[in-house]
RNA sequence: GCCUGGGUAGCUCAGUCGGUAGAGCAGAGGACUGAAAAUCCUCGUGUCGGCGGUUCGAUUCCGUCCCCAGGCA
């Protein structure tokens, strides 16, 4: 890679579920070290939706650049493949400028692609997904789990007979390439693609569960529900996939008297709460990942722990 | 005060024609390769409101008391 200009340091991955506390964590390091910040998460890229997905206040970046946020319109679908080869460009181009890229965010999935590579030549025509969701409706999940039995025993094996997104995405690259999804999952998870530290931000579980209650309710504090109907008086569809962001669901509902407001923060609270467990339960399996426990540091005393375990890279 | 429903898992409820009970949600664990803040898998002992009675056996039937809703006064 282009390094040669760049701190002989190994790119930083700052993990941890949602709300954990990993952007103010980030920003610091990377005013300590000269960075700037990739974000990894799949609801921060959307423009108009900030408050409610907990995209960093310009006054929070303290002037640190922050990329891949607020960069793609709601209503377009963002995915892996994109994330991947985006953040790819802004590794090198942080690099080129002698600065040290940090990843930091929740998308477990993205890191992954990120570091260790994605099925190269996964994306489909779209007609092909057309063509399966039409067949979904006409025939049924169980008729197409059977195809993908025939066509891709293993994948099929491996998701189930009820994980329709799968279950589709692993037809649709059959459909759409020839090939199993199934061969890739024979990839090397050990090697990162580049040099990287991953740090895995903890915090017990009910505290955790304290801080996404409060910070729902801090959101309110600072015009969820105004942004919510802007961005519906500014003639954004509620099936734009930037509304799967949690919450925004329900306080759509709240906004049409369908639910109260108190009900619909709960449900925001409570699928929050959902979310970061199974953030956990990702990160908790990533390999090769140095485990910081929060516990009452406070944010400088977090990134200068996370700056002294930086390696230095040989040669 | 009377009448009618109810009181069963943390919550909402189902059920047992008498043989000590089960779903959804919550909670816990897990999976995850282009929708991932998504999608999916696994995990259910609780004085079945209290006390008595009938019975080999009661959460289930009977009596009584307590509590909650609605109605009548």
């Amino acid at each position: 890679m282009d390094g040669n200009l760049a701190p002989q340091f190994p790119v930083p991955v700052i993990t941890g579920s949602t709300a954990s506390g990993k952007t103010a964590i980030a920003v610091e390091l990377a005013l300590a070290l000269n960075g700037e910040i990739i974000s990894a998460d799949s609801m921060q890229v959307y423009r108009h939706l900030s408050i409610g997905t907990a995209k960093p206040s310009l006054n929070e970046l303290q002037g640190v650049p922050y990329h891949l946020i607020d960069h793609v319109s709601p209503d377009i679908q963002y995915h892996l493949g994109r994330f991947v080869s985006e953040a790819q460009q802004c590794l090198s181009a942080i690099r080129q400028k002698g600065k040290l890229p940090i990843v930091c965010g929740g998308t477990g999935l993205y890191i992954r692609g990120l570091l260790y590579g994605i099925f190269a030549g996964g994306e489909c025509d779209p007609g092909v997904r057309v063509y399966l969701d039409r067949r979904l409706e006409d025939e049924g999940l169980p008729a197409l789990y059977e195809e993908l039995k025939q066509v891709d025993p293993v994948s099929a094996e491996r998701y189930g007979s009820n994980d329709r997104q799968r279950i589709l995405r692993a037809l649709e690259i059959f459909h759409g390439t020839g090939k199993r999804l199934s061969l890739y999952h024979q990839q090397d998870f050990t090697r990162p693609a580049f040099p990287v530290q991953i740090f895995t931000l903890s915090r017990p579980r009910e505290e955790l569960y304290q801080r996404i209650n409060q910070r729902v309710d801090e959101m309110v504090e600072n015009g969820l529900l105004i942004e919510v109907e802007d961005y519906l008086a500014a003639g954004y569809s509620q099936e734009n996939p930037a509304v799967r962001a949690l919450g925004y669901r329900d306080i759509i509902d709240a906004l049409e008297n369908k639910v109260s407001l108190e009900q619909a923060l709960e449900l925001m609270k409570q699928k929050s709460r959902n979310y970061a467990k199974r953030q956990e339960t990702w990160f908790r399996s990533m390999n090769n990942a140095d485990r910081i426990a929060c516990a009452s540091y406070s944010v400088p005393e977090l990134a200068q722990q996370i700056a002294t375990r930086l390696e230095k890279i040989e040669g």
